[in-house]
DNA sequence: AATGACACGTGAGGC
DNA sequence: TGCCTCACGTGTCAT
């Protein structure tokens, strides 16, 4: 908080106006023998009330960029304290982390328009193990069929592998599935990757053969589907 | 960008260094006759260096906030001329989005720690509308069994309903059922809903009965488990 | 003492 | 012209 006065000083000095008008600066129109000319007062006080206005102005816009700057505090449950800088940083990092989250999200959960396959196994990527048991994380869209769920647990069963965890979306005749399975590391290891791999390339073959008459369309067809089915998820 | 000059005419006015030490701002400690001593030099300088540093450094802080502001403008896809507040209000509006989003997402997809059932119609939430056919969203969580989905399509095709979208999820035994399904107007109506809600009613009691022995552990040790799985599936 | 962060008032420039 | 936004330099408080 700053004392009014040295406000007021400070702005006579720059403007030059209740001491006198012979200095240098370039004299107005109205070069009266009087510094305190009618025309002069006048002038001064708009110019006075418009720095009045000017000033407030700023202090407006000030206030509404700081509210919204204490918003963000809040919504990223920072302290008060944290500088401004350190917040705008953290704010473009968690748009960036939730625009991708989101995006990995709708991504690994809707099918794509290619047939794909992905077979991870836990310990590749993150630390994480269960004692005795390995983990894999199998991933692959494809054409949806009646008997396509079916034969997947049975694949899965015959290669003694148990489901931990299975997200299962159909959409627009396509198929995509998310599977978290456990394997006992007596009868596998990483290269059971493999055996994952040539199963389900397996499985998408029997789908591909198997949807080879009926569906005529493109993909442009699906998509608009797809768009409009999300309308309604979003509901 | 302002004139140099007028920096130094400013600084030395406020400080009162170059003119006098004459007016009513308290002498130093130093009350010399002369106006110019080797300590006035000096601390001026000094001083100088100071307000040099503090001028400079302000600068970079100011820089460091806008290349922020100006990342998110990117981030947003916002023009460059959009205003600070403007931007930072979008910003605050984003980042709420995007918090329920992921939210919402996650809330929809995995299985709640009850048995629920959701069924909506979408003319009552929105104006979706396909020519000669109904539209249901359907979504329940309950007790996974080998046989829930079987059971799950013979409902629905007893009701004449076709799948448009499924997303199934199963994680720790529980499992969660989003489903978009069509009918046809000439045999369904708003009221269907009642006829859906029962038929999964009935659904969900004979997977409670199925399941009454077997698992004896309750809600806490499944909450770990998928602690652990959002740990892989994000891999 | 020195540095950093902030609010302030101001001049410049865009409509 | 007036209104609005911005960058700037400054005083001030806290660390």
């Amino acid at each position: 908080m700053q004392p009014e006065i040295s406000d007021h000083i400070f702005y006579s000095f720059l403007t030059g106006g209740l001491c006198a008008s012979s200095s240098t600066t370039s004299t107005t129109t109205t070069s009266s023998f009087y510094p305190f000319t009618i025309e002069d007062t006048i002038s001064q006080e708009k110019a006075l009330a418009a720095q009045r206005n000017h000033k407030e102005a700023e202090r407006r816009r000030r206030e509404r960029i700081n509210s919204h700057l204490n918003k963000l505090r809040k919504l990223l449950s920072c302290n008060s304290k944290t500088d401004k800088a350190t917040l705008l940083a953290k704010v473009v990092q968690r748009v960036k982390e939730l625009k991708q989250e989101t995006l990995e999200i709708t991504d690994e959960t809707l099918p794509s328009e290619t047939d794909e396959i992905s077979v991870l196994n836990s310990e590749d990527s993150s630390s994480y193990n269960e004692d005795g048991r390995i983990i894999f994380k199998v991933s692959f869209s494809c054409e949806d069929r009646p008997d396509l769920l079916q034969d997947l647990m049975e694949t899965l069963e015959s290669l003694q592998m148990e489901t931990i965890f299975a997200d299962l979306t159909t959409v627009g005749g396509r198929s995509r599935n998310v599977l978290v399975v456990a394997a006992d590391k007596e009868h596998h290891g990483v290269e059971s990757v493999q055996f994952l791999q040539n199963a389900l390339k397996s499985l998408l073959e029997r789908s591909s053969k198997s949807v080879m008459m009926g569906h005529g369309g493109g993909g442009g067809e699906r998509l608009k589907r797809r768009r409009a089915l999300d309308h309604i998820i979003m509901v």
